[in-house]
This record gives structure tokens, sequence and C-alpha cells, in this order.
RNA sequence: GAACCUAUAGCUCAGUUGGUUAGAGCGCUUCAUUGACAUUGAAGAGGUCAGAGGUUCGAGUCCUCUUAGGUUCACCA
């Protein structure tokens, strides 16, 4: 053995050695068959190379599985990865920028051939980071979110809940992205504050404060508190405002929602581009006009007066307060700060417009959620999580599931085009023009039903149309067409515990893993991705799809700041690895965390726990090579160490089985070098502990270490017992 | 506006159901080391555990309030 433990000939060696001995798979281990342990690793996008997240994250499920099949556990780690729809297909977009494309060049049936190569092409580097890390996950059950099998289950699950009648089309408004061409669901929204212009109009006899003047044309009606005396007389009759464009009428309508105090009191009602006017007009349904849509899906005006039309927001605004000032109409303008929502992505203005969405009525699928919680079936470890998660399901609204995108799957919905009245198409004919009409005009002017469905983009059907829900085709004496919306990403993440399962290969895994024991994630997909599991899991199957949740934090800086490429910060966990080692990047990132909260490290820390796989090394070499096996020692100091010895073992696995993960680490590390080494060895060296007891103990440490440094601890059993078939990832755990 | 989290050594953080003298890593001081390891060892300096009150035989730990920082949600034209 060399003086030095040489992390760069080992672990290579040593993850083959795994792999190729076949010691991930459950089914190595026959005899481990009285409880499962599975963990479904979270599915990293599947064209993202890893950052220091998913080393943290490898690192807690990897000691976890390891433990659990070291104690004999049935134990299954399934890894896979996520087509992660919108990332995914805006940074395919950018590519096609760069060689002056856009989406809207192709038919989404071959825009996804291309989406599929360009993931297929990218997606071994995730799987091949992840076990350099050292993931002892079965690759050989590796799954795809959009394996068909899983695509399957998926359809399964919605087929399920529209048949339990949760699921619903719906005219709502919708957060839409004019930029990103899709709308969002309630979670996807981010609220940033804007300085504004808060202009007041004078609107007929009344006077209206708005930020908003370019939606004037999709008024419906003026709004006034009913207690508020300035405007009482106004209440059920018509004012008539004489705008530049032209005169309007408009009723004056009482609703509570309208505040006295702000701006003149006065609020104009505009349905379809504003939420809270929404809720207003559906109050007074009777009382108004139907609202028509006048900004559309790119950002535009529409059905407005010639002089306004086909304008961007902004113009559009600019345009009518100017209007407005030529005519005396504007009476004030003030600086104001609100906030507004903006697209998470690209940052820009989230759109409130009326779009026929799907729906999943929530209701019934948060209610065993929170019954779990309560009754504490359902455990989150995570720093006050557990009431951030109730918070979430307690506020939920419907879930938005429809995506305005090709990536991902295409929802199971059928319109029977020969009864379905006002059907837009968007197609590529055969000649590469795009074409957007109707559809019946389509096909009038001599364009097939299979022409156009070859070609197809998008289509957009009427809120009031029939539809069908079907995996297939429905009925092949029809002429059918298929919705072009696809499913959120998290609405198939959602089912990855089960999904990933029922698509295995083999017959019994959903059985035999179902439902699976910790979910490990970070806090910051609680919303998104774990609430919607539980919900999602325990409709399905009956049960929750696991009863743990264990949250880590963000992983910061050796300053605790938030790693950013701006700041320069980043750490690459591959650069540490190759710097430090694999085991050295686990246990800095392990080492005292703590559930929930973020972690700070910096190089301090790999280099400190770098010396400590270079003191196991050593240890190892000065017991096998240098010591002298003859040593009895003393009574009391050699029965102290047998005492000692247990203690340890039963408090590092006392501490996993509770998830102090961070705990049973920094137990692990200061047990062994300021107890083992800096007593327990010296004691040995001075005759007083037996050297039996002492190399006994290097192998019962070698077992505890193993989860947290799983190379070195390996490279030293194969260095002691030459045992590629009997490796230390194989060993039982003492208790 | 609301909820949640955090406040412990110079820095970054642990501290399990309340229980002797509050810990680690890095940094600092002094010394040691030709035989496991300088990627080492020994010793040391450094803390009113944010502040105030309360519960208790006993509080870093539980409760209330205050202060500071952070995260998230909700926001009115």
């Amino acid at each position: 053995m060399d003086s030095a433990y040489n992390f760069k000939e080992y672990e290579q060696k040593i993850y083959e050695l795994w792999e190729k001995g076949n010691f991930f798979s459950p089914d190595s281990y026959p005899d481990h068959k009285d409880q499962s342990f599975c963990i479904m690793m979270p599915p990293p996008n599947a064209n993202d190379p890893l950052h220091i997240g998913h080393a943290m994250f490898i690192a807690i499920e990897d000691i976890l599985i390891r433990f659990n099949r070291m104690r004999g556990l049935d134990t299954l780690w399934l890894p896979g990865t996520d087509h992660a729809g919108i990332e995914t297909q805006f940074v395919f977009e950018k590519k096609l920028a760069k060689k002056g494309e856009s989406r809207f060049d192709y038919d989404r049936e071959t825009l996804y051939k291309m989406i599929w190569d360009y993931v297929q092409e990218n997606s071994e580097v995730a799987t091949g980071q992840m076990k350099k890390i050292g993931a002892s996950a079965d690759w050989s059950r590796f799954k795809f979110m959009l394996d068909p099998k899983v695509v399957e289950v998926v359809l399964n699950t919605f087929s399920k809940l529209h048949e339990k009648g949760l699921v619903y089309r719906s005219l709502k408004l919708v957060n839409y992205c004019t930029k990103c061409g899709t709308s969002y669901s309630e979670l996807e929204v981010e609220h940033e504050e804007k300085s504004d212009t808060l202009y007041t109009i004078q609107y007929g006899p009344l006077q209206v404060a708005t930020v908003r003047p370019e939606t004037l044309f999709g008024d419906v009606a003026l709004a006034v508190n009913p207690s508020d005396s300035r405007y009482k007389d106004f209440i059920g009759q018509n004012v008539e405002a004489d705008f530049p464009w032209g005169k309007i009428s408009l009723p004056v309508i009482s609703d509570d929602y309208v505040k006295t105090d702000f701006g003149t009191g006065v609020l104009k009602i505009t349905p379809f581009h504003d939420p809270n006017d929404y809720d207003v007009w559906q109050r007074h349904l009777n009382e108004v006009s139907k609202p028509i849509a006048v900004i559309n899906h790119l950002g535009k005006t529409t059905n407005v007066p010639e002089q306004f039309s086909n304008l961007n927001v902004n113009k559009a605004r600019e345009a009518v307060v100017l209007a407005l000032e030529e005519n005396g109409q504007i009476v004030k303008k003030e600086p104001y700060l609100h906030t507004v929502g903006t697209c998470y992505r690209c940052k820009r203005v989230i759109e409130p417009l009326p779009l026929p969405q799907f729906f999943i009525k929530v209701k019934p699928l948060v209610e065993p959620i929170l019954e779990a919680l309560d009754s504490k079936k359902l455990a989150v470890h995570g720093a006050g999580h557990d009431k951030i998660l109730k918070h979430w399901l307690q506020n939920l609204r419907d879930w938005n599931i429809s995506r305005q995108i090709v990536w991902g799957i295409r929802l199971p919905i059928w319109y029977n085009t020969e009864e379905t009245q006002n059907i837009q198409v968007v197609f590529v004919n055969k000649d590469k023009q795009t074409i957007n009409s109707l559809l019946s005009d389509a096909i009038k002017q001599g364009y097939s039903l299979e022409e156009i469905k070859s070609g197809l983009q998008s289509i957009n059907v009427p809120d009031t149309a029939e539809y069908v829900v079907s995996p297939t085709q429905p009925d092949e004496n029809v002429n059918w067409i298929q919705e072009t919306d696809t499913f959120d990403t998290w609405f198939s993440s959602a089912q990855w515990p089960f999904s990933t399962l029922l698509a295995s290969q083999e017959q019994n895994d959903f059985a035999r893993f179902y439902p699976t024991q910790v979910m490990e994630t970070g806090y910051d997909i609680l919303p998104f991705w774990v609430m919607r599991m539980l919900m999602i899991g325990k409709f399905v199957t009956g049960e929750l799809p696991f009863n743990n949740v264990y949250l880590h934090g963000l992983v910061r800086d050796q300053k605790g700041q938030k790693m950013s490429k701006s700041k320069g910060n980043v750490i690459n966990p591959l650069e540490i690895i190759e710097k430090y080692g694999a085991d050295a990047l686990r246990m800095a990132l392990v080492i005292r965390s703590t559930a929930g909260l973020d972690k700070s490290v910096g190089e301090g820390d790999f280099k400190a726990m770098r010396n400590f796989s270079n003191k196991i090394w050593n240890a190892a070499r000065f017991i096998t090579t240098a010591l002298d096996l003859n040593i009895k020692g003393q009574d009391e100091t050699n029965q102290a160490f047998i005492k000692k010895m247990s203690e340890v073992e039963a408090q590092v696995t006392q501490q996993l089985t509770n998830f102090k993960i961070g705990q049973a680490c920094e137990t692990t590390y200061e047990e062994f070098w300021h107890w083992y080494c800096d007593v327990c060895i010296e004691d040995t060296k001075q005759q007083k502990l037996s050297s039996d007891l002492l190399k006994d103990g290097l192998k019962r440490f070698l077992v505890l270490l193993h989860p947290f440094v799983p190379f070195v601890s390996e490279a030293i059993h194969q260095e002691l017992n030459q045992t590629p078939n009997q490796p230390l990832i194989a060993k039982n755990w003492p208790l």
C-alpha cells in the first residue's frame, strides 16, 4: 500500500467492480427478502450536466441506500431522467435560433423527433457523472420519463382522473407568456415589483384609475363598492363615454371587491385580461355582456379599432394614452409601484389570457394528504417544511395541466371534426408554408384531414366543444383530431414513484417496492413535485407513495452565499472529484448538514475530507503492515474498547435510521479519527489494547464508513482481503 | 400583509426526547515528529449560545415578546 491514498487509482476500478458484479441490483441479494427499501431518484433533466446540488442528493441517497442494503433489506435505488418539457424545448429552440430557425418552421412530429434525438445525445452525460460520485443505483432499471411504458401509465392516470370526474376543460384566464408561447400553472408565475404609471381616465361622468389603458376596449362594465355614497345613484345605470374612437355605453355594477379608498373608487371591469375582473364578471353574468379578448397570444392587440390594432401591449398603451390626452381625457398620471406576475423562465410580464385549458380538481386529492400529515403517517424531515406543505395543500387551486409545447406527453383528448365547429388549425403544408385557418376552410381549399394532421402544429378548439378521452384514436369510422396541448411536466413526474415500477421489465417490481420508503429531494420543489406526487400517488394507488420526505437544502459557498455564474462562485463537482476524490466531495456535502437547511462548503472542507480518506487509508496500512500482532493489552482497556465500539455502531445506526444523516456522518468521522486513531491505535502501540481487537475494530469501522466514503473503504477492503466477489458493499451491517 | 426558517468561537456550521466543564472544520498561538499518516500529533487562546421575560430542581434546547437576516406566499385597479 502506498503511503498516501491515491483516489484516482482506485475510484474507477472500484466502481467497475461493483457494477460488473451487479451489486447495485436487489436481485443479487436473494436472502434480502423480508423488507424492502426503495428510493426513487429525483430524475434530473435528461440533457443537463450535473451541478453541486445533484452531488448533494446523490450523496445523501446513496448513504441511505448503502446503509439499508448492508442491513439486509431488499434495496432498490431506481434512477432515471426527466424530459423537463418546457426547459428542454426552450434550450432546443435557442439552438434552432442560432441556425436562424424557429419551432414554427416544423410540424410537431418532426420537431418532437428532433428534440428526442438531441436529448438522447446528451443523456449519457448525466448518468456518467452520477457514477463518478459513486451512486449505487440499479442502472438496469433506468427509466426515462418519455419511455413508452411510462407514458402509458401517465395516460392511464389521466383516464382514471377523468372517470372520477376530476378533469374538466374550461375557458379561464390562464397565466400566459407571450414570449414562451405557453400557459403556466399558478406555481410557475413569479411576482416582481414594477413601477408603472397609474392613469386616471375620464370615463363619461366617472373617473377611473388604471395602469392598463390599452385594455379599455375589453371593458364590459364599471364597478363601484355598494356602500360608496358617491356613486350610489349610478349603480344599475348605464354611463356613456365619448372616446376618440367612438362612443361606448357600459353598465355600472356594484361589488364588494371594489375598494373605496383606492384610486377614484371606480373600477373598470376587463374580464378577459385581469383575473380579478374575471371573478367580478362571474358574479355579475346577468348584468353585463360577454367580454371579448383584445390581446392575443402573441401579446398584440386584436378586435380593437384599426389605428390601435396589431400593436404590442406597450405600444398600444402609448397610443391609447396619446389619443386620450389629445382628447383631454387623462385626468391624472402618477407613478405607481405594484407587483406583476412574470414568467419564471424569461422574466417577461405574464399576460392573463382567456384560453380553454384542462384542469384537475385538487380538493379531493388534497384531503387524504392533509389527513396523513395530521396523523403523522407522513413525516417531512426538514426545518418546518411540513407546515409549508400543509399551507400549500390548504390553499391549492385547480391545476392547469395544459401546455402549448410539443416536447411532452400529448393530451389523450380527441375532438370529432365532423361535429365540432370552429376548430382553428395551424399546420405546415407540403410546400412548407404555414397555414393558419379554420379547419373547415382548409378542407374547402382542398387540404385533406390527413395532410393537415401530418403537418400539424397546433389546434384551438372552442371551450364548448365535446371531447373524448382515449389513449388512442377512439373510433376508426370518425374523423378525429387530437388535442395538441401536452401535459405539464410535473403531471408526469408526479407519477414517478409508481410509473417507474409499473413500467419495469421485472413483473413484480411494483408489488415488491411500492410504496417506497423515502423521497429525498431539495426543498425548492416541495410544492411542484413532492406535493403532487403525494396527491396523485395516493389517488392512483390508494397508498402514499412514501412515508418519509427528506429535504436537503441548497449548497452555498464558503461564505454562505448562493452560488451563481455571475458571482463566479459555482463549484463544479467533477473538478472537486478530480482534485480531492469523490469520497471527499460526498463527506464535505453531508457532514453536519441538516435537513431543510442550506449547507455551505468551500475548498477547506474538501481538503479536510480528503485528509480523512487518507487517514483511513493510513490507519489500515499501519495495522496491516507495521503492527505487532502479538499484543495482548490490558483487560480494562480491552473491555472498554469492546463496549465503546458497540456503542459507536449503535449510535450511527440509530442516527441513520432516524434520518440524522449529517450527524451520523459526523459521528463516524469523529469516532474514527479522534477515538479509534488518536486513542486506540496509540493504546495498542503502548501495549494497552489488544492488537486483535484493534484489527477487528478496523473491519467494523470499514462497514460503518462505507456509506459515507464508499470508495476508500472498499479500496482498503479489497487490499486487505482480495475478494472481489465479496466486496464491502455487500457486507452485513452490524445491527 | 401573512406564513415559515435562522441567530452558538474570527469564518462556515453541528448540538438527538431539557441533564456535569457547549463541539467540529477552517483560521490563529506554542511545541513535537527519521518507523501509519506533515494529507500528522500534543497543548492552547477564542463563546453572557441575538436581547428580555417565563416554565423547570435544571434551558443553547420548551413558551411569550422584541430585534436583525433570509425564504416563500398573497396582494387593489
